[in-house]
DNA sequence: ATAATAAGTTTAGTTAATCTAACAAATTAT
DNA sequence: ATAATTTGTTAGATTAACTAAACTTATTAT
């Protein structure tokens, strides 16, 4: 059994695979909030495990292995994010810190309760994938609102990170996932974006905004 | 904040102390399947953090600081067990062990979310009381079976231990928290017990399962 | 009362996960 | 092309939690 912190390794280096392909020990470090000679240790190790392939001064992979564990580590995570919201009542930004914890519960009843309980889903709170129980994740590839163009109506299927700060932003914007969305005009100078949805008529965002909300275009 | 071992520590030596009154560092170490010395060693450290008294050679026990952070992990222990059979559905035979996980989750306002949810219970699945968010329990001094007599009528309100074992024993003759029996004899030889309740006419419980059952007394 | 046993303690050592300080390799900028 | 910067590595130490082995104190049995 890996530990909690072997576990959160391989999920962070899964996490930076999937968002950026390559990765190094430097941003592993920061994202775990280690220093570089601790993750660098980790990762020697970790590679003798089998989990990681690594090689002097290379960038670093998840083995196959490493790689599905790690995805059965983002599905528990996921899961409990789910059920957290729709069986407990919390709101998207409260369910992070807490899943963060129960990710690590070693019982598979209890995620597979869960899981049959939701009803399978396919995707978290925030519109992110959940692998399945082989820890096969299909990647959606959704395009960010900010390379939308006036006239369209798109429909919010999920963000690209989803920080607590950034969802009470949402929040206060009355901005769920599902919700439809007229581009109204861009702004040439700093291409930030007029649209409405429900009861918000003509919001403006910001390009930063933009960047981070990912949509399905319908027209 | 606490590890996971020091709340073991704490939790192993509260659920002791509620049993016994005085505790010894072997009872402990064989509860929390750890060699004498190590035991030995957490004490000293539990001493100099404030949590445990001890002295040289003396029995333990813990300080008011640290019998209050044991009943909140207690707490944490048994609105989840509560919770997985109430709400996800789980048997009273499963769900120690994920409780034994989920209760090192650091999050008041998820065990908060719980007990809302549950309603506020006084008392987990197995009949065991569910300290207060101060920390207080009462225990109720209920009889073992054992000591009842022939034509008694009783109810079945909690067991004096919980192992995975002695409940499945209890889920294959369908008895159940809350459930009456009437004692229909006493066997003199061995004093087991012949009791009725529910689809159950005349079965017959030995002496060892009689006082493990607690029972409250109606006539 | 003393020998035998049980309970508790100390010492020395391990492993996992972290750190700081010093150094080496790779990349980038001039 | 070389200097500056960034990235990665190694070495040495620390802390928490554990162990085995040796020892001491307390309790029990004869």
């Amino acid at each position: 059994m890996a530990s909690p912190t072997v576990e959160n390794y391989l999920k962070a280096l899964f996490l930076l695979s999937v968002e950026k392909g390559e990765v190094n020990i430097t941003e592993l470090s920061n994202l775990l909030q280690v220093k570089l000679p601790t993750a660098n240790s980790m990762i020697k190790n970790l590679n003798e495990q089998g989990w990681v392939s690594y090689e002097k001064y290379k960038p670093l992979s998840l083995t196959p292995k490493g790689k599905k564990k790690a995805a059965l580590i983002v599905r528990k995570h996921r899961l409990t994010e789910m059920y957290l919201v729709e069986k407990m009542g919390f709101g998207w930004e409260e369910v992070h810190e807490i899943a963060e914890q129960v990710e690590h519960i070693d019982s598979t009843i209890f995620f597979e309760r869960m899981d049959e309980l939701l009803g399978n889903p396919k995707i978290d709170p925030h519109g992110s994938p959940i692998p399945d129980k082989n820890g096969e994740m299909q990647q959606k590839n959704y395009d960010p609102l900010g390379i939308c163009k006036p006239g369209e109506t798109v429909k919010l299927v999920a963000l690209v990170h989803s920080s607590s700060e950034f969802l009470k932003f949402l929040n206060r914007r009355e901005l769920q996932l599902g919700a439809e969305l007229k581009i109204e005009s861009i702004e040439d100078y700093d291409k930030s974006m007029v649209v409405s949805y429900e009861n918000h008529p003509f919001e403006t965002f910001s390009k930063d905004v933009c960047d981070v909300l990912l949509v399905d275009r319908l027209g």
